[in-house]
DNA sequence: AAGCTCTGCAACCGCAAGTTA
DNA sequence: GTAACTTGCGGTTGCAGAGCT
């Protein structure tokens, strides 16, 4: 044998990765995350792994812009909370703290700038209020629709090179149909109805997809089957 | 058309809190 | 009760694409 070990891999993930880590996820549920990122094959640390699944991975992930429900909620939340950005984003489904957390930043930086520009020490001195960006959005904070807009996902660009009809699937598509209860037989990755492990819902990929999704767990069943003494059985997510 | 700057996003790092043995 | 391990959070950085000169 000559299994060189690799270094724990770091930067941008691949297609391939993403596919990895989805399986895996599917199969033991969003926690053990160093249990995930051994078990996934991916020389990736499990905060890693982590960090991809809740920014990127995670269906039901909204992309794109923030829409100005959105803009104003931040604000107001950041207004109160201040920079706790996993408690802001509890209240903005779809987004993660990351995604606030930038937005905040790219945000300041555009207001820091404005203001260098004005330089009008007539305006009031306090800090950013989302009345002073904002001063005519509804007062309406709700929770708007899951409205997913295209995004540029990894998996996505994975569908690109491949079968025609595929090409451009995006990602938010491809977790909308997954959320549809038809569940292509076979895989038995469904992992019932009601484990209750993770918000997963049962078929990953659009049909097309799982020839791909197949070949990317091959792995894992072998490691799966290599290791009954983590008490899992296939297409059964465990729940930690 | 080419180079430069800006913007948005993905990912890493370090630390703290929580959990488990 | 405590040490080791895992997870979550916030800050920061680097890169790629878009827009501008």
């Amino acid at each position: 044998m000559v299994t060189v070990r690799e270094e724990t891999r770091k930067g941008p993930w691949t297609e391939q990765e993403d596919l990895q880590l989805v399986c895996t996820v599917r199969l033991f549920g969003e926690r053990r995350w160093d249990f995930v990122a051994k078990v996934s094959g991916l020389n990736r640390t499990g905060k890693s792994c982590r960090l991809r699944w809740v920014n990127y991975l995670h269906p039901g992930l909204k992309r794109g812009r923030m829409s100005p429900h959105e803009e104003r909620l931040i604000l107001e939340l950041h207004a109160r909370w201040g920079n706790r950005w996993s408690r802001i984003a509890r209240r903005l489904p779809g987004r993660t703290d990351n995604e606030i957390k930038n937005y905040w930043r790219t945000h300041m930086r555009k207001k820091a700038q404005e203001r260098k520009r004005n330089m009008s020490p007539s305006s009031s001195s306090s800090s950013l209020t989302y009345q002073s960006c904002y001063p005519d959005t509804p007062s309406t904070i709700g929770v708007e629709g899951q409205e997913l807009h295209g995004g540029s996902g990894s998996i996505t660009s994975i569908l690109k090179g491949n079968p025609p009809d595929m090409d451009g699937y995006p990602m938010d598509q491809i977790w909308m149909e997954i959320e549809t209860p038809e569940v292509p037989s076979g895989m038995g990755l469904d992992g019932g109805s009601d484990n209750g492990c993770s918000s997963l819902p049962a078929p990953l990929l659009p049909p097309t997809a799982w020839d791909y999704y197949q070949e990317a767990c091959w792995k894992m069943d072998d490691e799966i089957k290599m290791a009954p003494q983590f008490g899992y059985s296939e297409g059964v997510g465990p729940c930690f």
